[in-house]
RNA sequence: GGAUGGAUUCCCGAGUGGCCAAAGGGGACAGACUGUAAAUCUGCUGCAUAUUGCUUCGGUGGUUCGAAUCCACCUCCAUCCA
């Protein structure tokens, strides 16, 4: 008997963090925040975190658990995600990922199995080395040896990719692209509800650029200058954060602020663009489209609930 | 009123007689993704009854086998002189 998982996900924007607490209430759970820059602590404003005012009582796993500086990644997600939902399973309650991080949802609903090989830093350093002095198409060259299937799907270009392909053969012996047909091939591990939260796409961009101007209004520049006082490195994986990365340019003389605004919108709006053509391709979801709920929060509610307990 | 420069496909911008439906960039749109994923990467962008046909480069007319490119006039914009 599979247990219940209840998924809440959607484009950056959409209203997940408000409807997630209702959800939370009536259906009795917790929630898992699948995001990869609310696990961080001092990044507030610019990742959109939701206050401790706003839970209402309702706990929240994998919010504020590093310091911005150090990394994270999925196997990571998928470790601490499986632990908090071991404990809100034992309390009888319902486990909630909230959050649009559509491969960190994936790895726990898959239960991905990220083949436990030490992190071999020297490894990658090497292949990084290789990538910038002989160029994308020599490791893909190197790839396509080892691991033609993944040559073949792999664009040259996606250096970050590559590396891990070959990475993953080094370390292992075994090709990626097998790998992953596997993993592709698994069946949900849970017997799991996967809303996706949406709207139009002209008011979700409105929605994105409006809240770019709040984030400013609340300071988003000085929790950046915070950020860098605290010794955060500009290529650390939180610094890579949409708005995080702009604001420090700007705060480096490279660009206006006018400039880093427009930067952090477009950027975001090509994000919640990525997050849309995600959910489409994974199976089994449940669209959510508020205008289709005319806006009406109890309306949506009422209809996840329905889904829910079928 | 005069002089000069300019008006190009959603935007910026290249193109100065045929190889131009028109470089490049941006935006928009679509897609990939299995240890950095708020990352990284790819495709596409005049219309159609689609290996061809049609309409397009401010407007009208002209030169030419052939014009976004040359000429005339007109409209608008910019700068300068009155």
């Amino acid at each position: 008997m599979k247990r219940k998982l209840v998924i809440l996900t959607g484009p950056t924007a959409a209203g997940k963090t408000k409807l997630s607490i209702a959800l939370a209430k009536k259906i009795n759970g917790e929630i898992i925040s699948a995001d990869s820059m609310q696990v961080y602590k001092h990044m507030d404003i610019g990742s959109a975190k939701i206050r401790p005012e706003e839970m209402d009582g309702v706990k929240h796993h994998l919010i504020d658990i590093l310091e911005p500086t150090e990394d994270f990644n999925v196997v990571l997600f998928q470790q601490y995600a499986k632990a908090a939902m071991e404990e809100i399973y034992a309390k009888g309650k319902t486990p909630i990922i909230v959050g649009g991080t559509g491969f960190y949802i994936q790895s726990v609903l898959y239960d991905i199995d990220f083949t436990q090989n030490d992190e071999n830093t020297a490894l990658r350093e090497e292949l990084e080395a290789l990538a910038k002095e002989k160029g994308a198409e020599y490791l893909h060259a190197m790839l396509a040896e080892c691991d033609p299937e993944s040559a073949i799907a792999i664009h040259a270009n996606n250096v970050k990719r590559v590396i891990r392909a070959v990475e993953y053969n080094r370390q292992t012996g075994k090709k990626i692209s097998e790998h992953n047909e596997a993993e592709r091939a698994k069946e949900s591990a849970y017997d799991s509800r996967y809303f996706v939260l949406t709207d139009e796409r002209a008011r979700l961009y409105a929605n994105i650029d409006k809240r770019v101007d709040i984030m400013l209004e609340q300071g988003l520049v000085a929790e950046v200058q915070r950020l860098m006082d605290m010794g955060c490195e500009r290529d650390s994986v939180a610094m890579q954060g949409l708005g995080y990365k702009e604001i420090i340019s700007y705060l480096l003389g490279e660009i206006s602020l006018d400039e880093a605004l427009y930067l952090i919108k477009r950027d975001t709006r090509h994000f919640a663009k990525r997050q849309l053509t995600w959910f489409r391709r994974e199976k089994d979801v449940i669209w959510v489209e508020k205008d289709k709920f005319a806006y009406d929060d109890e309306k949506m509610l009422q209809y996840m609930i329905e889904c829910i307990e079928k």
